[in-house]
DNA sequence: GGGCAATCTTGTCAGTGACAAGTTATGCGG
DNA sequence: CCGCATAACTTGTCACTGACAAGATTGCCC
């Protein structure tokens, strides 16, 4: 209300130092939270500009829109992923690191299965996606065919289905009854030991 | 502008009977249209109300807001759901529903699972949702548990898991590689029987 | 220290969701 | 057949949002 522009006791424009800093994490890390709070439909790039203390269009500058906000993050997200699948010891390893990142990372996990809300042609999304299944492929050839004869490919779809709709359900809460109070990990694993190796 | 209401060669307000007829569904028509072809974020009520031919306030009066129709939504989903798992036959068949279904209505499927768009406490949708939820543990169930003697709580996890995540990446575009262009639910039915079948 | 590009700001516009208040049709009791 | 309560729809408005354009500020490199 106040026009004084004095920058004695001011709150907002005194230590703001025009050029942030690292503006581009601050947002994506704000864009982080309010995913993880409400969801992807929630987010407003003008609220996380007021977030970071700048001004409305600044967010633009480093996103370019909407869609290029949530790209990054999908894009990060992917990278994150197959870090952590490369960190796994077989197969079954691969599945409880997959439900663990979605559980470490909400956020990410659901921008980066959000098709419609990213911009599809974009490469560091393409080459971080195709890191992720490069990974996930060699978690799946890696485990010796000796059980089961059947072809690779299969087995794949399948373990990443698995993986994939149990933490998908995990995080829209539709486990909640049936996994209760239990670690979700080690239920995946008992199920995805009782799937594998049903016939051992 | 034109103050004249003349009725003779006008373009909208001429032959529209002020009372819809079945507005509602028009709008659930429409709504389903735009989210199986762009997704829930591209819906906007205003559209939906141009494409009926209504004023842009006429849908709240039946949805009350963006949350309700979309929860309209998925309550008519789940109970799509539901009746289409009664007809399977048995747990596989009831796998193979849940893919077929989520190919046939994506956006019902993909509201569904959309938490945060959904009015959580509405009735219709719970209601829904219980009826659905019966319906695949009658599913788990009805399997006689001669093959595998773990608790059905754990393989209706995993069985759920299974189509979910089958369904939830056929329809994000992350199979079009491995599933080529097999039908995906024939692909499903040999995967669930490598997994619920791998020791007979 | 001078210019240049990246970074951030201010200003603006159309589109949207939500709400309030008015208008028109429908159906029901008398 | 009439009146009236109510449902169905309209018009008008407000705050907010995303996107864009143009200008201001700053760090940086030669």
């Amino acid at each position: 209300m106040s026009s004084s522009k004095t920058p004695a006791g001011e709150k907002k424009p005194a230590d703001r130092p025009y050029h942030h800093g690292d503006l581009r994490r601050a947002i994506l890390g704000a864009a982080l939270d309010v995913i993880a709070a409400d969801g992807p439909s929630a987010l407003s790039l003008r609220d996380l500009a007021r977030r970071a203390g700048v001004s409305h269009a600044a967010p633009a500058h480093h996103f370019k829109d909407r869609a290029g906000l949530l790209t990054a993050i999908a894009a990060e997200g992917f990278g994150l992923l197959a870090t952590t699948l490369r960190e796994a010891a077989d197969l079954q390893g691969a599945g409880v690191h997959y439900v663990r990142f979605a559980r470490e990372h909400p956020a990410h996990f659901q921008v980066m299965f959000a098709p419609g809300l990213l911009r599809d042609g974009d490469l560091e999304l393409a080459t971080a996606r195709a890191l992720a299944g490069d990974a996930l492929r060699d978690a799946v050839t890696a485990v010796p065919p000796e059980g089961r004869g059947t072809d690779a490919r299969l087995a794949g779809v399948a373990a990443w289905s698995l993986a994939h709709g149990f933490a998908t359900l995990l995080l829209s809460h539709n486990l909640d009854g049936p996994v209760g109070d239990q670690d979700p990990e080690e239920v995946f694993r008992e199920l995805a030991t009782m799937l594998f190796r049903a016939g051992e």
